[in-house]
This record gives structure tokens, C-alpha cells and sequence, in this order.
DNA sequence: ATACCTGTTTCCCG
DNA sequence: CCGGGAAACAGGTA
């Protein structure tokens, strides 16, 4: 489920929370995704403190709460973030439910990649902080992915756009989405990439990062008509653009979906 | 049954 | 020491 846009829109789903105080915790017993914590501190740090924001930046999400209370939350391959009414009773993947007044607020991870953090402090997590200039910035320059191609010159160009240090948030249909938009094969070594289609590949970047934070980021729903994401999950599928049959096949380690005839090596 | 999956970390290799 | 790639994590779904 969750890449920039999704984790955006996921993150909201917790915003009814805002300013209510929590009222009970509930905490998956064997879950996973509390490997990096304490489950402790997690059910004593949330008890009985009131949210005061919560927040996405690329993958990532924070959550304040009074008492300098910081509790991060990180979606992995299928987590998903809920609100249901307060009689809501925890189900079998429910990793963290925050109850309310009104409402639970639910943390969903079946496969468990998620990870909840826990921090107490005057300050955000530096994990929070030191992230990567967001992709949304203004100072999300061209700058930014020019010199990662320099220093990754050997890996195949999909593979860098999944790297969360240049561009945080992007997953594997928005890297696909991307490559598709700016005519590259996935499979070219950043070395490959002419410098002329850096300037268009920079822009496929922002087009495609606020075109899902528009429709998926905004409503839950898919990306608009005419992208790839509509044919990318199945073989067999056609290109949007050029009618001709789309390939998919493993690259940078993820399946990854193009068309040759409109995406070149270079 | 078998393969596949919108992510990250760890380990091994050159 | 560095960068790249495979494996591992785990459960649902086709």
C-alpha cells in the first residue's frame, strides 16, 4: 500500500485525534513491528496524553503528544493507519490501537515490515529530523539527483530512485511511473543517463510525486486515467502511450514494469 | 501447491 | 572502507 502519497493520505486518518487524549492502549502482544521499541514505554509514554500533531515526510510519520512524547510510525509493505468508532474491538494484524473518547485509532500491519518508534524528549527524534530533503521542498533540486548518479553510476537507474537518502517517499510504482513518464529504461546504469534527460527526469519526479499527492494522497483513490500504475500489477498489459505491449521483469530488485518501445538504454 | 507482493535491513561479495 | 545485490523478514492473495 504505501508510498509518498499513500502514506500521506494514511497519516490523516489519524488527524480526528488531534487534541483528544488517549484513553486506552492496546498493544499486539507478538507483532513485529515493535522490534526497534519498548513495548513498555510504548503503553506508558501514550496512556493518558493528549495528540497534538501528527505528520508524513516521505515514508515516514510522527506523531506529538503532551508530555514531549514522540511516537513515529512506519507503514512498510502493507501497514495501513484507521480511525473507527470507540466500541471498535482489535483485530488478528492490529499491531497499536489508541482509544479515545469518541473514536480507536488503529495501526494495521499483516506482514509486519512496519515499525513503530517511541521517544520521549523536548525535541523531535533525530531519526525524524535528519531525514532527506523532502521531495516536496523547494530545496529538492536537480542538484540532488545529478550528484546521486555520479556516486551510484553502477546501479540501474530504477534502483537509485528507490533509494530513500535522494528521494524519500518514492516506491515502486511511482520509480515505474517515473522512468515511464521521462522514456528510460529502467534497467540503464545511472552512468547511462545523458545529461540532457536529466532536466526531464527531474521534472517526471515532481509531476508524479504531486500528480499522487493530488489523487491518491488526497481521497485514498488511484493516480488519474492514463498513468501507468492502471497497468502495471498484471502481464500482459498495454502502454497508456503506445498501444504496444508493456514488459515486466526484475530490476534493482523489484518487478518492475515498462515499455520497451518507449523507454530506450541508452 | 506455488508464486508473488506499493519496503527495509543485513550480510556477503568484489 | 565502499557500493551493489541477494536474502530474509511474514502473511494474504491469486
Amino acid at each position: 500500500m504505501p508510498e509518498l502519497a499513500e502514506v500521506a493520505y494514511a497519516s490523516k486518518q489519524w488527524n480526528l485525534a488531534v487534541s483528544k487524549r488517549v484513553k486506552e492502549v492496546v498493544i499486539h502482544p507478538t507483532s513485529r513491528v515493535f522490534r526497534d521499541c519498548d513495548k513498555n514505554s510504548v503503553f506508558e509514554l501514550l496512556s493518558g496524553k493528549q495528540m497534538k500533531s501528527g505528520q508524513s515526510h516521505g515514508k515516514q510519520i510522527l506523531f506529538h503528544f503532551s508530555g514531549n512524547v514522540w511516537l513515529g510510525v512506519h507503514l512498510g509493505m502493507t501497514g495501513s493507519l484507521l480511525n473507527e468508532n470507540s466500541t471498535y474491538l482489535p483485530q488478528k494484524h492490529d499491531a497499536l490501537v489508541l482509544k479515545v473518547n469518541t473514536h480507536s485509532f488503529i495501526f494495521r500491519d499483516p506482514r509486519q515490515f512496519g515499525r513503530i518508534r517511541i521517544e520521549e524528549g523536548k525535541n523531535q527524534p533525530v531519526w525524524w529530523s535528519n531525514q532527506p530533503i523532502s521531495m516536496l521542498d523547494s530545496k529538492f533540486e536537480i542538484k540532488i539527483l545529478k550528484n546521486a548518479l555520479i556516486r551510484h553510476n553502477r546501479r540501474p537507474i530504477k534502483a537509485l530512485l528507490l533509494d530513500q537518502r535522494y528521494f524519500p517517499g518514492m516506491g515502486n510504482w511511482m520509480a515505474d511511473e517515473v522512468l515511464w513518464r521521462a522514456k528510460i529504461h529502467p534497467a540503464n546504469l545511472c552512468s547511462k543517463i545523458p545529461q540532457l534527460k536529466m532536466a526531464s527526469l527531474f521534472n517526471e519526479i515532481l509531476f508524479v510525486v504531486s500528480g499522487a499527492l493530488n489523487s491518491v494522497g488526497k481521497n485514498g483513490g488511484d493516480p488519474p486515467k492514463g498513468w501507468l500504475f492502471h497497468a502495471r500489477w498484471k502481464d500482459g498489459q498495454l502502454c497508456p502511450k503506445t498501444n504496444s505491449a508493456l514488459k515486466r521483469e526484475s530490476i534493482g530488485g523489484r518487478t518492475t514494469c515498462f515499455c520497451p518501445e518507449l523507454q530506450k538504454i541508452f
